[in-house]
Parts: C-alpha cells; sequence; structure tokens
DNA sequence: GATGAATGAGTGTTCATTCAT
DNA sequence: TATGAATGAACACTCATTCAT
C-alpha cells in the first residue's frame, strides 16, 4: 500500500504533464478546443480541475503545450538515413511516403490539426509553427528527394518546378479526409498510398 | 418617403434569412462557430439579437441552413455539357478541374469546412450531407469521364481502379490548405491546378 | 396589472442603473469592495446576476459609476451663495462647515472612500479625480473665505498661510472616524462641529 | 557550512513568525487585505506557502498578530516623561503631538488602519482593540494634558470641554490623507505639525 | 519543521435563448 | 415583424487551505 501511495506520487510529479496532454488530447477529440471544457479533461486525467492550472496557465498553453509536443520528433530522424542512403531515389520516395502517411494516420495528428482549423485565428503563432516544423519539413524532404532523382536522371526534370504540394497532395488530403469525414466514409490508407505512389511516379518518372 | 420605407422593410422581411445568412457566415468565417456569438451575427446584419431567432431556431439551424444554401447549386450544371460533349475526355478532365477550383478558392467553401472540421461531431448529418452532395458528387463526375476516358482508350486502364481521392487530391488538399494556412502561406492556384493537371494526366494517360 | 407591469417595465430602463448603483453601494458598505460579489449587488437589486452586466462593463465599473455619480453635484452650489453674500466671512465659514459636515455624515461618501483606501492601488484615477474633484474644491472654498476674511480684516494674515488640511481636519477626521470606528465608538457630529468651529474660529479670528 | 545552516535555521525558526508578519505587511500594503494572497506573502517571506500555516491560523490570524505587534509599544513610554515634568503644558503638548506624528508618518500604521478601513466588518474585535488601544490612549494623554493646562491657567477652561478628537485631528486626518490620498498629494508633515500646533495652541491658550 | 502537490469552493463574466411590448 | 430587456446555465480561473512525505 505504501509502495503504491509512493508510486502514485512519483507519477504524479513526473507524469502529470503528460497525462493531462493526453486528456487534454482526448478532450479535444472529442468535442473540440472551443467545446472542451477544463472540468472534462481533468475528469479524463481523475484530478480536480485546479490541478490542471498548476502545470498549465490556462486553456490555451494546454493546446500549445500538445501542438509542441508533438513537433519535437518530426520526421528529421528521416535525415540520416536519406543521407547515406545510396539506392535509387524511388525508394526513398516510398519511404518518406510511408512516414508521412503514418503521421496522417494518428489522430493526434488529425485532433491538432482539426483545432488549427478551428481556433487558427487565435493561434497564429501556432499555425506558423505548425507549417514551419511539419508542412515545410515534409516538403523540403520531398524536394530534395526529387532534385537527387532529377540529378540522377531517375525523374524527369519538371518534376523540380512543380508544386511540392500537388506532388504531396494525396498524404494531405488524407489528413484532412479524417478531419471530416471519417465517421461518414473511411479511408483505405493502403489504397490511398499506393495510389499516391503510383499516379506522382508515373508523372515524374522519366 | 414612406413608400421607401416600405418596400425597404418588404424587400428586407424577404431578404432577412439569406442576409442573416451572410452576417452568420461572415462571422463564422471570422471566429469560428464555436467563438460566433448571436449577438456578432446580429450586428452584421443589421438587426437586434432576437430577430434571428425569427427565422432561426437556434445557432445550430444557422449553420444547417447555410450549408444547405450552398448545397442547392452544386456542380449538377455540369452534368448537361458532360453529356452532350464529345471531345476527348482530356478537356473534359479540365473543365471538371477548373471547376473543382473555382469552388475550392470560395471562401464560403472553406469556412463551411472549417466548422465542419471543428464541430463535425456535433452534426452527423451535416457532414454525411456535405460528403454525400459535394465529395460525392465531384468524384462521381471524375469516375465518369475517367470511365469514359478509358472506354475511349484514352487513359491507361489502371486509371479508373485507382481510388478517386488520389486524383483529386491537390484540389481537396488546396481546400485545407485555406483552410489553415491560408495566412502563413498562400497558395498559388493557378500553379497548383496546372500540376494537378499535369500530374494526373501524365499518370493516367495511356 | 396591466399598468403595474408598464410600471414595472418604465422603471427598468430608466432607474435600473441608479437602482444598482444603490445596490451595489449597499453591498461595498457591507462588506467592502473586494468581499462584494456581483451576485450579492443582484440579489439587493433584485435581478439576475447577468442583468448587471447589461448595465455596467465589470466589477470595477460600478464603483467608477458610483464615484462619479457623487461628483456629478458636489459643493458647487456654494458658489453663487458666496459671491453674492455681502456680510462677515465668520458666517461664510459655518456655511461651508455644514456643509462638508453634511457630507461627512453621509454614508455614501464614507463607503467610496473607504474602498478609495482600500483598492486605492488598483484604481489610482479614480483617487485623483476624488481629491481633485472633492478635496481640492472643498479646500478651495475654505481658503477663499479665509483670503476674503483676512482681506476685510476680520481674520488674522498667518491663517492663509495655513495649510488648509490643518483647518478643515476635523471635518476630515470624522469622515475617517466613520470609516473606522463608528460602530465601537460614535462621533457626535454636533459636538464637533461646534468643536471645529470654535477652535478654527479662535485661532484665526484677528 | 553545516553548522552555518543550522545556524541560520535556527535563527529562521526563531524569527520566522516575525519574518512572515513583515512579508504580510509589506503584501497588505501592496495589495490590500482582500488582494493579498498567501503565495504571496510566501514569496516575499521566501518560504513554501504551506510554511505561512504552520505559524498562523489563517490569513486573518496573520492580520491580528501584524495588529497586536503594533500594539505592544505604544505610547505608553511617554507615561513616565508626563508625569515628572514640571514646566509648561505647551511643551508637554508638543511632545505629544511629535509623538502622534511619528506614528501617522509609519507606513505600518497606515497599512493596519487602511485594513481596517476595508474590513472592519470582519475584523470588529480588532477595530475596538485598536479604538482601546490606539485612539483612547492617545487621546488620554491629550486630555490629561489638557486638564494639567487648565488647573495651571495655561488654557483656557472650555479647552477641556472640547471633543478631544477635534484638538487631535490634523494627526488622524494626515494619517487618513497617507490611507487614499498619499500618490495623488504628499502632505508636508512638517508644515501640518506646525500649523496644528499653532492653531491649537491660538485656540486653547488662555 | 518544511514543502510540493492537490483540491473544493467560489466568483466574475459570457452567451444562447426567452418574452412582453 | 422587430426588439430591448432579462436571465439561467456554463465555464475559466483563483486561492485559501490540507496532507503526505
Amino acid at each position: 500500500m505504501q509502495m503504491k501511495t509512493e508510486k502514485r506520487r512519483r507519477r504524479r510529479k513526473d507524469a502529470r504533464p503528460s497525462e493531462l496532454l493526453d486528456a487534454a488530447l482526448a478532450e479535444f477529440a472529442e468535442r473540440g478546443f472551443g467545446n472542451a471544457t477544463i472540468d472534462g479533461i481533468a475528469r479524463r486525467a481523475d484530478v480536480a480541475r485546479a490541478t490542471v492550472y498548476l502545470y498549465f496557465a490556462d486553456k490555451d498553453a494546454l493546446f500549445d503545450a500538445l501542438m509542441r509536443r508533438r513537433l519535437t520528433d518530426p520526421l528529421e530522424q528521416l535525415d540520416s538515413a536519406f543521407n547515406s542512403y545510396d539506392g535509387d531515389s524511388e525508394t526513398l520516395l516510398k519511404m518518406l511516403f510511408i512516414k508521412l502517411y503514418e503521421d496522417a494516420g494518428d489522430e493526434e495528428a488529425v485532433t491538432v490539426l482539426r483545432v488549427l482549423a478551428a481556433e487558427g485565428n487565435r493561434f497564429p503563432h501556432l499555425v506558423q509553427l505548425h507549417h514551419d516544423r511539419v508542412m515545410r519539413v515534409g516538403m523540403g524532404y520531398l524536394q530534395k528527394i526529387i532534385a537527387r532523382g532529377v540529378a540522377r536522371g531517375e525523374f524527369a526534370a519538371h518534376a523540380a518546378e512543380t508544386d511540392m504540394r500537388v506532388l504531396i497532395a494525396p498524404a494531405i488530403m488524407t489528413l484532412f479526409w479524417r478531419m471530416v469525414f471519417s465517421k461518414v466514409a473511411d479511408i483505405d490508407q493502403e489504397k490511398i498510398i499506393e495510389g499516391h505512389l503510383r499516379v506522382v511516379l508515373d508523372g515524374i518518372r522519366k
């Protein structure tokens, strides 16, 4: 019993913020940012309402932290893989796409974007942040791979001139589809990714 | 003068619902559905708050009506054009895309989707409606054109097997991009549509 | 009955602000500004809490309005009396004192000052206002009368050199006494004013 | 080093209550009793919030102790001086006044009175206490001196019949002025005391 | 004795909605 | 039809106070 108390206490201090963010995520996912209540979040985390304020200044700060938690570990891990890889660019492209769709399949990513869509006017800095740290990064990688492919004579030159957002569009669309229509018409991600690869590769392959 | 007042009154009376929807749209666009207030809408429409309730049961009804207003006049007009058209399918595809991007460029479409994303859980019927009347319709046209192209030997057979959402993705992505990032990194619609057409056509052309 | 409703309605719009201020005054007097609740004020005025916000932006605004209501009708009325008066300055002084003590005896004045004392740091502009419109005005009149008395040879020259606050002190002290000690040791205002006049006149009379 | 820590600890332990009272005083002075927070006091004393409760039962107790600390050392020291003094009563009066104004110039006295004014209804016993131990004592001395002066033929008989509060008013007024207006219009204490003495002496001197 | 963590109770404020005129 | 006035229900946020260590 003592152990339990101690464990619980330890869990508190260290894990609380993360637990609260999980709770906030669930609450935001279910009700949206605007309709989410601190009380709902507290209940999900099984703490008193005031406890939330011990760790986060206000409701906005919860979302801010939630977003930043995601951002700390983006797709940068890919970098080394890319740099060291020696084979054909098509494989690289596939790797990137798989990574992208992993993200698009994540409920957390969808929720964050939903809040950003809904309350973007109130969080311009977070919109900017998300753009810079997620969208731009993803497209940067894509661009690198395309450039590499063009340089190696694998892809047609015009590929590099296309707006990267076009080439990445099905992934973004998947995210968006989940934001709105997941309950109405689910998306078969496998099929999408397969189609995406085929179309893009067919479109840019030399 | 009296006549004028009367006329204005009559005109207003008739136009009220529509005026209120315009006001609601503006309010939703600026503040999101959750942060929108009936008071804000009323002020924009230059009527008293209670007047709104003369025409709409509640805030939800305003959004419901707003959505339905858009839906009354979808891309059905294209139908006859398609059916009577006799030339190559590529041109048809271009026509469809142009129409689609017209929509994606419309602030109203963006706002409606934003609300749907944010409050979708509270409006499942509207999500369904939007899916059925907009997304599905759009993709239906696309499918028809692709099928026609395949039948006429213009497009590769695999085109018809691709998930239509992949082929339409850049358009949806544009919508989505505007929902979130328009203020941070604007989108050059002309370039997107051009890239979209090229990639898709390159990818499916026989 | 209809009349009653109408009357009540009329009373609403016109009298509400003033009624609310009365209620606020009572609440502030009994519990101090900090401990006063909007709910308490609303209850005293027999309206719903939200109704208060129809007329006053927030709690601070209530106090602001309360103060300004007092200030609209200060002792300026005395001015004409002073200017037209032709007799001895002692009588004028008595008139001023009587007026001052009238004020000091007013519960509202005491309450306002109590709030100013307690929350002065949060309302520096109101402190300034009260000083300029009440304290300074009162002392201005006193100074005028003293100057007149000196000019007419009624008062000793040194009277004009005394800090007016000294000559007016018993009046201010009465106010202050009521702010703190009224329940513990009441003040006999008649006796104070009598003593005040005697001491001051004995002290400055030529 | 350990010794030092221990010493500091011991010293702190003993001094804690007093340090906390100092902190409370500062907090009350700056924000008023109502807006003061235990947290603010703890921070000023550089201890944890809960530590405050080791020494004081609650917020009220802090103020109670603060007041009583002042009261332990009132102007009783004057007593012997008065009793042994043999010269003219005017000098005695001057001595008393100087002592009184010393008090009126003390920030602590001002703060205590401010709280008493603001929260007097919640601390009737402290109001009583302050009255009995400060106001009444001060006026007692005054009365004694006046009586002495009258008996010795220095002061007019009517002086003893005046309400002592009138004769002491400028001192009280100074206190009060500081409670409210110090930031708006400072008071020149030297001038006040000088005027006070002159007026009172002129008024009661035989 | 000291403290970090937690919380219950309370309060100001907002807003959708109703209603009498 | 139109509206000014009113309100009930929520909700974010604060803070004095408690407690296990």
